[in-house]
DNA sequence: AGCATAACTGAACTACCTGTTTGTTTCCAG
DNA sequence: CTGGAAACAAACAGGTAGTTCAGTTATGCT
């Protein structure tokens, strides 16, 4: 049960086309028929594989998710010492490589589910991490780890979408990791170049 | 000059309205005339005050930014020996005196362009507190000021979404400000519990 | 209290977009 | 080669957006 080719041809058209529409004129603004016209798909085969452009977007942003997962499987952010950093670069390189799309998602277009479920998976692996670290060192958090999860995310998608919609682009993915990575081991009055916590 | 009863009770009724069934429904199912019913306003009346409905939804977002802006004036972040987190206190307040439309605006609903204004205000506001602080201390930044403001802004957003959207409230906005102020100060390594950086 | 004015109303109208259907043509897989 | 699935063009009803306008209040001011 291979996939038909022509399928594949059009979904593959469809994406690209949102993708690119969206960028231009917002998601919002768009209408099915923009979509199918640059698609180069007839009115009807859009309806044969999405319900509307919400469903189409959802699609999109599940597969570019599942593929991100792919990537981070086996990359592990343990050490016996802490971070390692390595999760979040495997992330900035996935959203180099898909820019265009990443950019599109978290800007937050299509009634902002798309974001949403990327933010809710995020933190549901993060939130996992941190309680594994806990088990693993025995240390007693001093802020509700719910609450650092969605902290630790914020901030991650934040500076993703900084990065990603400056051009040129500001420094290499490796770059951004490590300053993340440093910020977040050793806080922000270090990282403004401050010595020792008030 | 001042206002028009009847105008301030339209806008009123019309800013209820949105709100309340944003959060019902989410901005994108909403029609026009939903909106105009329960405000129980005439469909040409809504028109005489905006073009529609997202212009809508951005003015009552640039109203409630400005309230803001109000109460954070004479409110600073300065002392000799780093942050008071009063700002941060005085929006978890606003916040929490207007829930509702707090949380509309930052689930990013209405394309998304209400959370993109306060995010880039936020944003201005904060790095303009870093450079005046890299000034008076003469510290020497190990991390690029503008990374620092979007991941400083990104973090406290996320949080105070997170804090918005739970209920019962976890803590009181001053138990919040006060975590989310250690946490920059002392980084995620040290809120985990643990001692010294690795 | 009375008046000029501005806000609100209800209804009608056009233009556009959606989502569905149908019969036909083209292309793929085995 | 051939059966079947996918893509196609065209047409349809239903609903929403945004505009217009004549007529009805309510408001602020003197």
């Amino acid at each position: 049960m291979a996939e038909d080719r022509r399928t594949r041809r059009t979904r593959r058209s469809l994406r690209d086309a949102l993708v690119s529409l969206v960028l231009e004129r917002g998601f919002a603004a768009l209408t099915v028929d923009d979509i199918t016209e640059r698609a180069d798909v007839a009115r009807a085969t859009f309806y044969s594989h999405c319900r509307d452009k919400d469903d189409l977007f959802t699609r999109v942003t599940a597969d570019l998710l599942q593929e991100l997962a792919g990537r981070l499987e086996g990359v592990t952010d343990e050490t016996a010492v802490g971070f390692t950093g390595k999760p979040l670069l495997e992330l900035f390189r996935h959203a180099e490589a898909e820019r265009d799309l990443y950019r599109v998602i978290l800007r937050g277009e299509g009634d902002g589910r798309p974001l949403s479920t990327f933010t809710d998976e995020s933190v549901t692996r993060v939130a996992a991490v941190f309680r594994e670290r806990a088990v693993t060192t025995g240390a007693e958090p001093r802020i509700d780890p719910e609450l650092l999860a969605r902290a630790w995310v914020g901030e991650q998608f934040a500076v993703l979408r900084w990065w990603l919609e400056q051009e040129p682009r500001p420094m290499p993915a490796e770059e951004l990791a490590d300053n993340l990575r440093m910020l977040a081991v050793h806080g922000r009055y270090w990282a403004s170049g401050l010595n020792g916590a008030p």
